[in-house]
DNA sequence: CCTGAACTGGACAGACCTGTATAATTCGAA
DNA sequence: TTCGAATTATACAGGTCTGTCCAGTTCAGG
C-alpha cells in the first residue's frame, strides 16, 4: 500500500472529479476505472476499498483547498483582517466559476450522514482546519474573542456556498461579507 | 394516480423519514417498501419512479417545515422583527434534537448536483419559499432592503445546520442570530 | 540478463438495484 | 350481488454495484 505512486494519484484526482460532478453513491468504481486508465486492482491495492478511496479524495482536496486559501489571500491583502474579508470575495469567484457544484465536504456530510463514519470525520476534520486557520486570523487582526468570529465567519462562508449552489445566487458571497464587516462592530 | 391515498401518505412519510437518515441513492426502493407494508406496484402507481418518490418527499417536508416555521414563530413572538430573530433559536432547538441530520433540502442538492434535476429545483423551491417568508418579515418589521435582510438571514441560518451537522457545534445558531443582529446596525 | 514488485485484463461471484408483468385478492359502491 | 378500482404477492428482466481471483505482462534496479 503505497502512499506516492502516479497511478493513486490518477485515481485519486480522477475520483475527486467524478465525485464532485456526480456524487459518490451515483459514481461506480468502474467509472472512476475507466477514465483514470487504471486497472481495477491497482485501486484494490491502493485503497482498502471504495470508501477508502473516497476518504482519500477528502484529504487531498482538504490539502488544496487549505493551500488556494493560504495563497490566495496572502496575494490580495496584507494584513489577517485583510485576509479575513477577501475570503469572501475568493469564495464569489468560485461560485462564478463554471464547474462550481457546491462546497465538496458539505456533500460529503451530506452523503454520509453518520458522523462515525470515516468520511464524514474526514469532511470534519477539513472544517476544523479552516476554523484553526480563520481562528489565527481573528487573533492576529486582534478581534475580540477570536474563536466566536471564526466560527461566524466560517458559517457565513458555508452559508453562501449553500444558497449559490442550491439557488445560483452567486451574491451571497457579497451578504455574506457584508454581514462579517457587521458582526465586527 | 391518485394524489391522496393513505397508502401514498405512508410511502411518502416512511420514505422521507428513511431518506433523511441514510441518504437517497443509499436508500432502495425495496427498504422503502418493506419498511412502510406497501407492495411495489402500489407505489409505481401513485409514482412515475423512485425519483417521483423522492421529488414528492421534498414537496411534503417543504410544507410541514414552512407550517414549523409559521406557528412556531408566531408562538414565540409577536413582532415581525421577533419572529426573525426566534427563527435562530428555533433553529437551536433542532440542531440539538436527537435525530437531526442536517437540512433535508441542502442534502438534496448535494445528492442531487445537477440543477436541472427535478430533485435540485423541487429543493430550490423551498428554498425560494423560505426567502419569500423571510423578506415579507423584513418588510413588515421595516428593515432597509428587505430582500438584501432576507438573504443574509437565510445563508446564516443554513451555514449554521450545515456547521451544526458537519461538527456538532450546535452554538452555531447563536452565532448566526449574533451576525443577523449585527447586520441590522 | 534476472528478479521482484507493480500493474494489467478479464472473468466472476454475489449482491443489490429499478422497474415490469401477471394473476389473485380485497373492498367499497352501485 | 355484481362491478371495478385499488392493492397484493410473486416472479423476473436487465442492469449495476463492489470486491476477488488469477494468470500474464511490464519494467526498473541490481
Amino acid at each position: 500500500m503505497v502512499t506516492n505512486s502516479p497511478r493513486r494519484d490518477r485515481l485519486v484526482s480522477t475520483a475527486s472529479e467524478l465525485f464532485y460532478r456526480r456524487g459518490f453513491h451515483a459514481t461506480g468504481i468502474d467509472t472512476v476505472l475507466a477514465e483514470s486508465g487504471v486497472a481495477k486492482m491497482t485501486l484494490y491495492n491502493h485503497f482498502k476499498s471504495k470508501e477508502g478511496l473516497i476518504v482519500a479524495t477528502i484529504d487531498d482536496r482538504s490539502s488544496r483547498v487549505m493551500k488556494w486559501i493560504e495563497f490566495g489571500t496572502a496575494s490580495r491583502a496584507q494584513t489577517a483582517l485583510g485576509k479575513l474579508l477577501v475570503l469572501f470575495d475568493m469564495h464569489e469567484d468560485w461560485y462564478n466559476s463554471p464547474n462550481f457544484l457546491g462546497c465538496y465536504f458539505q456533500r460529503v456530510c451530506a452523503e454520509f450522514p453518520d458522523r462515525n463514519s470515516a468520511p464524514h470525520r474526514a469532511a470534519a476534520t477539513h472544517f476544523s482546519k479552516l476554523f484553526d486557520c480563520l481562528k489565527n486570523w481573528a487573533e492576529e487582526a486582534d478581534l475580540g474573542t477570536p474563536a466566536a468570529r471564526a466560527e461566524e465567519a466560517l458559517l457565513l462562508l458555508e452559508g453562501a456556498t449553500v444558497m449559490a449552489q442550491a439557488t445560483g445566487a452567486t451574491i451571497a458571497a457579497r451578504r455574506a461579507r457584508r454581514s462579517f464587516e457587521a458582526t465586527l462592530g
